[in-house]
DNA sequence: TAGATTGTTAATCGATTAACAATC
DNA sequence: TAGATTGTTAATCGATTAACAATC
């Protein structure tokens, strides 16, 4: 409990992190319009949200930008990454190798932001042994061996809720540093293990509550409803 | 402008509406175990959140708990169903029929919570007319008919970010009520359809981040440590 | 220089937590 | 009755927005 041992905290709220990879998103698709410069204003209008909440954003993190020009493009999408931690190869561990895992292990929005599966897991003596993309879907007894000698710091899971928390035990055994869960279900984990779930059903839910929401609003349909 | 329009506005925090689902995913996980009574204190535990949370965020609904004994788990699984829009069935059209389309067309967690994919779409040729599970993927352009003739109110969008806009417009034009939005891109909408966005990538960045900050606010290396 | 735009402080807004009377 | 627990108000906390001096 030395002074400023708790300085670093909490001083970023979480939702100026998650914005900070939609400012990075959209960043990069301007790199090929050519563009150098964007303003905090020019940025929040795409994404929808206010300019000053764009600049309080990436105060957190430092001063980015010059003052009567705004923000140099490449320069920002260098320190987005950097802040995120995409400007290195994450290898990421895939457990469960389902439709959704294998969706996952096809999916190429991970590897253009640098995170490589370097390694699958499953305990279905089905698909263990079965290669896929140049690897094979591994026994999930061998997950600590695998992620030891592969340099692997991050799971997905795509299991179902069942095995959920024992296979976030054994990644936490493995030594893994964070945990992309799909399964529906709260895991246990140490505080030293970062934590990031979806549940797509709670999403789905969510998607019907704002309908809901919306038609008890406009009672009468109005589908030219102005502001 | 007339005086009370605006009552049922936004009187409920977006956040509770999220943990609403939480609650009721745990909920129905207990009915397995026979329980019959929950108190905000075991649920607020089981989620991760205080109990006064719990009471408050069911309180934007309602009077559902029982002073001295708690809430009664099956009456309020019925109850957060009906806010949450999953006391009926949704007809869901599938746009984009690529290994994220698939995965998420097979994926047993929809069906669980009443929403049934009676369509699929794509633009391609090659998947165009292929049958899965009893369904005929179908051309993009034929969007319009079937979810008139479907009554289908919501789409999942499982396509390219380059195309996302122009399938939105056509969800859209096609009268459907809410988008679930798998695209890496932010859609303009008109403001009387509801939008959930989930962009994986997006996700796994999160994850690093909050690795990163794991690793910074504890710079030695300390598995065991406390509080 | 005049116009544009940042970084940051202060003001506002919204969400969470604590506390407690009412109830079973 | 005593103990438990809700629903809700008030207090606290945190996040967003507005404003503006500093800067290019």
């Amino acid at each position: 409990m030395s002074s400023g041992e708790k300085e670093s905290q909490n001083l970023v709220p979480k939702a100026a992190a998650a914005r900070l990879s939609l400012y990075l998103r959209h960043l990069e698709s301007l790199r090929i319009t050519g563009a150098s410069t964007i303003s905090s204003k020019e940025l929040a209008r795409a994404l929808g949200v206010t300019a000053a909440q764009v600049r309080k954003d990436l105060g957190y993190f430092g001063q980015f930008g010059f003052p009567g020009i705004g923000y140099k493009i490449e320069n920002l999408i260098v320190e987005i990454r950097k802040i995120l931690g995409t400007d290195r190869i994450w290898n990421v561990a895939l457990v469960g190798y389902g439709s959704l895992g294998a969706a996952l292990f096809r999916y190429r929005g991970f590897e253009k932001q640098g995170f490589r599966i370097s390694a699958i897991f499953d305990n279905n003596p089905a698909v263990i042994g079965q290669p896929v993309g140049g690897l094979l879907v591994k026994n999930i007894t061998a997950l600590a061996h695998a992620v030891a000698e592969g340099d692997i710091s991050l799971g997905i899971m795509a299991v179902p809720a069942e095995t959920a928390q024992e296979v976030a035990d054994a990644l936490v055994f493995a030594g893994i540093s964070g945990i992309f869960n799909f399964a529906p279900a709260v895991l246990s984990l140490p505080e030293n293990v970062a934590y990031v779930s979806i549940d797509l059903a709670v999403q789905l839910e969510q998607l019907s509550f704002h309908v809901k929401q919306l038609r008890e609003d406009a009672p009468f349909e109005d589908p030219e409803q102005g502001i």
